[in-house]
DNA sequence: CTGCCGTGTGACAACGTTGTCAGGGTCTAG
DNA sequence: CTAGACCCTGACAACGTTGTCACACGGCAG
């Protein structure tokens, strides 16, 4: 800056005047400093100027997302990127892997670092830390699962109605002996869906077999084994209940490898790119993430702009996307036919 | 700052050496301002720090990738954040849609943040522009598509190899008349990719019909309308080969809508999740996403620590993965059957 | 001619931090 | 007892920018 003034016989002041299009500055001069900017280069240090600045946005947020990788995490993600692009602000993106002491770090990090908001998918059962962290006035917003311990805007899928939905639609096509595969029972998403499980068969008279529900389920490989338990037992399910998607490609292959895809119905929830391009297409439970996104930076953007109601909570509910797996009727004997 | 200085009773350069980790400070008094630190929830303010240092890092590197939800954007994404974070690095993300002046607005936002680097997945067909905005001496890699009229590193897959493996796996099995789907051939990677399905078929002494050949698809829904087109000639393909797997869906649509899963061959450039689901299973050409993450994060911290070896050109070999779509058999008549 | 106003410009301090250097205290060797 | 060395600590300036205020200039009314 100093060498721009320099070189257009200029102040500092002037030159910033210039670059800040302010008002106040002959057409003359302000032609002179601009060529002089172009000239050189001349970038304008955005950390200097923030500094100065009183209260100004560092036109930073950050997002906390479970695994950048998948498809959920992403696409919340671009959704809340082109919020942020029309509000001129960039995106810090990482991913948690469930490592609850990443989530205090990386929350740490992006604080000391000045982000106008935050969007955190916890990776922790309770965000107490947050309190401490959030002093500072930076505005957070929770997605996908639920603020503990600290009171903050959230936006989540309805888990319970979800799973519910998903249930009664086996129901209703007289399955009786429904297997549930789910991830860890401690983290709310998962707790939710089984208790939706759970509510719907009883809702409808129905004894869940508890030797049919199985929980902690956290990979590809194990859904897999799990079901292929499950068939093996004397009274095999005649529909399975897929918690989250991967743990659905497990449970589409262990039916493949028994050439039982088109006798044992399948749901899942959340969908995924290409689940209707499966032979049967996958019914899944379906949450509009690009919706969840966008509200998330809606909301974010009103707390940034000094909405201060108490914390709002928001709760999507997802839809049942009928593809063909889901509506395999029960089939009361000689489940091995192709 | 200040207020934690009085707090201790000592001057703020104390303060600064404390939180800094300096040595040749007492113990006593490290711990009377370790104290004042924690009750007073301060964090030291990571611009001003940087503005003071000389030749600071912030600690913050841009990636530019094509679109952000998709499963490759993703994985190039993670891979690099896995290499940012062990050297405490976050990570800026923001997606192009193939918009070049949105490239270029990025870039420039992000050189005038100070990113120590920069990563993209380039939008532009040149990016001479670049010049200006590297002279800062910020580093950038390309990745994906190779850079035009500028010098910098970059890791590209070898598209030609990868459609010329495809294709002379589908030549070996007897077809003669293969589809080819592609993207617009002004972009870098769907040229090589028409390029190596045209060699791999004249090495082989086998001339294409240009009638297959078809280019400028850009969705999924396109696809599927072509392969219908060419599945309604006179003398249709027997294979397709899909040059990007939002084509691959496209054209498994229409082989499904027909019944020809099990006829047609198909082959797909790029994998994608749950694509060995598919009934017959995907066979198609992998890039290894995370590798090729792996090495821009690898080489962009290479420039960043100073290396100033002319730019190297990291060229991936693609793999092919055989599931079963691609591996029927030519059928000479009777095309239609199930 | 004087005084006032508006316009364009610049000097200076301040944002929050750290590098430099100097000063005061304690310790050790001569 | 003194000189030198060493250890801690603090005063001060500087990083690149912008808010505040003052000043110089030309024009205009009295």
């Amino acid at each position: 800056m100093r060498d721009v003034a320099a070189l257009a016989g200029v102040s500092l002041k002037t030159v910033s005047r210039v670059v800040n299009e302010e008002a106040g500055v002959s057409p003359d001069v302000r032609e002179r400093v601009g060529a002089a900017v172009r000239r050189l280069d001349y970038r304008p240090n955005l950390a200097a100027s923030n500094l100065r600045r009183t209260g100004a946005r560092t036109g930073l947020v950050g997002v906390l997302v479970q695994d950048l990788s998948n498809s959920f995490s992403a696409g919340v993600l671009r959704a809340l990127e082109d919020v942020a692009r029309s509000r001129r602000t960039a995106v810090l993106a990482a991913s948690l892997d469930e490592e609850l002491e990443r989530e205090q770090s990386m929350v740490h990090d992006l604080v000391t670092r000045r982000v106008d908001g935050l969007v955190i998918m916890p990776a922790s059962q309770r965000q107490d830390y947050l309190v401490a962290e959030l002093r500072t006035g930076t505005p957070a917003v929770f997605v996908d699962r639920p603020p503990r311990g600290v009171d903050a805007d959230s936006v989540v899928v309805d888990n319970f109605l979800g799973a519910r939905l998903a249930i009664e639609h086996l129901l209703d096509l007289g399955h009786r002996r429904i297997a549930g595969l789910f991830h860890l029972p401690q983290i709310p998403t998962a707790h939710d869906r089984i208790a939706g499980f759970t509510a719907a068969h009883t809702d409808r008279g129905v004894r869940p077999d508890p030797r049919l529900v199985v929980d902690g389920i956290s990979s590809t490989d194990e859904a897999t084994e799990v079901v292929h338990r499950l068939l093996d037992l004397a009274d095999p399910p005649s529909a399975i209940f897929a918690g989250r998607n991967i743990l659905a490609s497990g449970a589409v292959r262990a039916l493949a490898e028994r050439g039982l895809r088109r006798s044992v119905a399948l749901v899942s929830f959340d969908d995924f790119p290409m689940a209707d391009l499966l032979d049967p297409g996958l019914t899944v439970v379906r949450q509009d993430v690009s919706r969840i996104g966008r509200t998330v930076g809606r909301m974010l953007f009103e707390r940034i702009d000094g909405e201060s109601a108490p914390p709002r909570h928001v709760v999507v509910e997802p839809t049942l996307v009928v593809r063909g797996s889901g509506e395999i009727p029960r089939r009361p004997e000689g489940q091995r036919r192709r």
